[in-house]
Formats: structure tokens, C-alpha cells, sequence
DNA sequence: GTACAATCCTTTGTATACAAAATGCAATTA
DNA sequence: TAATTGCATTTTGTATACAAAGGATTGTAC
């Protein structure tokens, strides 16, 4: 069992929160995986508290779509199928052409100094091809466009619904053909921004995700035809 | 303290989802206002059930933004500002143009039957001029179409949105002048589903949303100035 | 060997008990 | 009279106890 599976004690937040970020956190790393069971008792026991906050922390993932409740049977972590990641891609295909198109609209000259810097970084990163120096760039990158957009609720809704996605990040960096797409695609949102263009920034915006469904298609495929054959 | 504000035991689920749905309601109606704090032991007795329930519908209530938690002193009902509000509605702006959009594409005959009924329905309600059934119509009708899409994600993404303005809706339905722009509003939005013509379906949802925003805008800007001449 | 049934064990659902923090009030002092 | 300190009360945060429901296992009968 992987060991950075443990409740991170430098916080000075309730355990409730504390469990759920830790619990959160290990479904979307992919630790807990689709269809494992989550027990209450057993969480407990291994994050050395007793099962109130366990329990009102999976209230939370519940209602986040993290994990699904089976009446009388309890907690586990929510399957992720083809249709139900389409779904939040297309959702998200919307919403991230809203952000951009908001940004072109409220960006601020500091902000535009922080999207220049982030997409440097970005090009360096993917030079290294090191994936998780990588994707932590690309959060960033995609960070400062989203808040940009001063819109808390989209914000909100944004990180949840990439969150979803999560598991798939690294087998999608991975995937882009030398990252040379990867950066052309960033570098046209980014520019399209600071010219204000709208209507080009969401075009690019789109395209950004559509690639990504393509490839995150590609690797759920994959991964349902390894598990049927193990079935065999 | 109004009377509907109790547990529904016809419901057969655990006590804790009995108690977020009454509690959600309570707040959505207005029976709960913005900043009445939530007391756990209070609401129990009220319920008629032991804390635990409470504070596990609590949990849920906060991550969809209905309450705010304030550390070591418990949960409050949000607060509802006036730029939280055109956060919310420039969120829905962008997904309700998705919504029509998709279904255009997607939508079968029988729900295509359906949206008609439901169209005629509305005129019908609001000749009545009676706000509560002008409303029903209204949330049957916007049914058909966020449920046409098919996907699951934007229909919980969608309905939790409109939650956020319920609380606004009666009178943002007796402000429209004589309801006749409402009418016209959705029968705009259904010819084009119809037709199949998405691009004058979104341009008709979004100006569904504007003429609300309008509307809602206008009611809490009233509020707020008969607030501060009560403090005065 | 298979099917069915009784029993046990696990796990959730709910209630309650206890500890710690915060708030409000009162008393005392400057 | 105003301010501050200390105490009491309230309320949350966490743990634990108890009940009921489900599932698994074992044993028995065919």
C-alpha cells in the first residue's frame, strides 16, 4: 500500500476536511481505485481517527461524484465510464471557452505578466519530458486563465470537473506526440488572449479539449480491453 | 416558524438525506434566510432525529454552496450578494446555450411531443396568472429540454445552478410585464429545437437568461436598499 | 455434489457522551 | 462610567456505543 496514503498534520483544519482532501486526493491519484470499497471502520483505523469525520467527508465526496452509495452497503469509489468522462468533457469544452472568452474580457496587465511567464515555463517543462514537472505546469498555466476570469463559481466548477479527469493526466501528456501540440495549442489560447480575441481564444480553447478527449478516449479503451482480457 | 418545515417519513431513505432535502428546501423557499446560522442540537430536536444526520446533510449543503461554515462556530445559510448571483447566471448563460444546443441534435420525437405540450402548458398557466402554477410550467418545460441532452452531468450541473435563483423566482415571474415576453421567450427556444437550428436556439437561451438576470438583479438591489433603510 | 436454510459476522445507520473552543455576561477595578 | 478579566453557558468537534440490515459461511438434506 502506497504510503503517501496518511493525514497530513501540518493542516489546522477540521478532520473532516483533513479526511477528505486526504481521501480526495487518493482517488484521483488513482490509489483508490473505480469500484473499491471504502469502509469506515478500515479508514479509521488507518488515518488514526474514529469514523465521524471519515463518514462526513465521504458525505462531500458523494455529493462531488467521487464515490457512489449503495444503501446499506456504503461507500465506493465511482466508476468512470466513456459516457460519464464525455459528458464532463462536453461540459467543460463550454466552460472553458466561457473562461477564456471572460479573460480576454478581464484579464489584468499583472495577470498578463503571469500567463507570458506561465507559458515559458511551460515550453521549458515539456523540454525536460519529465511528465510531472509537466503536468504541474500546466496547472498552473490553466490556473491563471481561470482566475482571471474573477468568476468564483466558474472556478469552483472548472477544478472540480478537471479533477474528474485527473486520473488520466499523466497517460495524456504522456500520449501528445512530442508536446510540440501541446505547447502550440497553449501558446495560440495565450496569445489569442492578449490580442482580446474571443472568438479565436474559445476556438483554441476547444480544440485544446477536444485533443484531450481523443487521447483520454484512446486510453479508457485501452484499459477496459486489459481488463477484459484479465476476465478471461 | 412555518409548518412545512418537517421531516417528510414517507420517503424511504437514511434519515441523513431526508434531512438535506428538508433543510435544502427550507433554504431554497427563503423559510431559512441568508445568515440564520444552523444550530445542531436546535435542528435535531426540531427534526426530531440526533445530530449525526444534521451534521452529515450539513456536509452536503456546504459543498453545494447553500451554507457557509465558519470555523469552530458552525454553519450558516449563504449569503447571497449581488456579484455571486451574476457569477451563477454567467455560469448558466453558458451552459443553458449548451443545453438547447445539444438538443437540438438529440432530442427524439416523443420528447419533441413532450416539449410541445409543455410550450402550451406554460401559455396555459400563465393566462391563470397564478405565480405557483406559472412556475410548475416553467420548470416542467426547461425538464424536457436539459433532460434531452443526455448527459447526465450538465442536467446536475444545470438543475443545481437553478437552485441557487429559486428563491427569486416568484418574483421574477409576477415582474415580467403580463408574461408575454416569457411566452414568447420559450416558444423562440422551442421552434428552434424544432428546427434544429442551434445557433438561434443558444442566441434565444441566452437572451432567456439576460431578461431573468435583468429581473433578479433589479429584486435584490431592491432588497438590499430596504435592508439598510431598516438598520437606519 | 448441489441446493437450501440457519447462524454468525461484518458493516452501516443512528444516537449519545465527552472534550475543547468560543461567546456572552457579570463582577471588579481603574 | 468604561474597560477588562474571569466564569458560565452554548455549541461545535470527535469518539464511542448500540441496533439493525446484509452478506457470507457452514451445515444439513436431498
Amino acid at each position: 500500500m502506497g504510503d503517501n496514503f496518511t493525514v497530513n498534520m501540518d493542516e489546522f483544519l477540521p478532520l473532516r476536511d483533513v479526511v477528505f482532501n486526504t481521501l480526495r486526493r487518493a482517488i484521483l491519484t488513482g490509489e483508490l481505485k473505480p469500484g473499491e470499497r471504502l469502509m469506515e471502520i478500515h479508514l479509521a483505523n488507518r488515518l488514526g481517527v474514529s469514523r465521524t469525520p471519515i463518514r462526513e467527508a465521504i458525505r462531500k465526496l458523494e455529493l462531488e461524484g467521487l464515490v457512489t452509495m449503495i444503501p446499506r452497503r456504503g461507500a465506493e469509489v465511482a466508476q468512470i465510464t466513456e459516457k460519464s468522462l464525455q459528458d464532463v468533457l462536453e461540459v467543460r469544452r463550454a466552460l472553458d471557452a466561457l473562461c477564456v472568452e471572460l479573460a480576454c474580457d478581464r484579464i489584468t496587465s499583472d495577470e498578463k505578466e503571469a500567463l507570458k511567464n506561465a507559458c515559458d515555463e511551460f515550453e521549458k517543462a515539456t523540454a525536460t519530458g519529465d511528465v510531472t514537472t509537466i503536468a504541474g505546469a500546466d496547472v498552473a498555466l490553466h490556473d491563471i486563465i481561470v482566475r482571471a476570469t474573477g468568476n468564483q463559481r466558474l472556478i469552483q466548477l472548472i477544478n472540480n470537473l478537471s479533477e474528474q479527469m485527473y486520473r488520466y493526466r499523466f497517460e495524456y501528456i504522456k500520449d501528445e506526440k512530442g508536446h510540440d501540440n501541446l505547447v502550440n495549442e497553449h501558446r495560440m489560447i495565450y496569445e489569442s488572449i492578449l490580442q482580446g480575441d474571443k472568438e479565436k481564444a474559445a476556438e483554441a480553447a476547444r480544440l485544446h479539449i477536444d485533443n484531450q478527449e481523443q487521447s483520454i478516449i484512446r486510453q479508457i479503451r485501452l484499459e477496459r480491453e486489459q481488463q477484459l482480457r484479465k476476465k478471461k
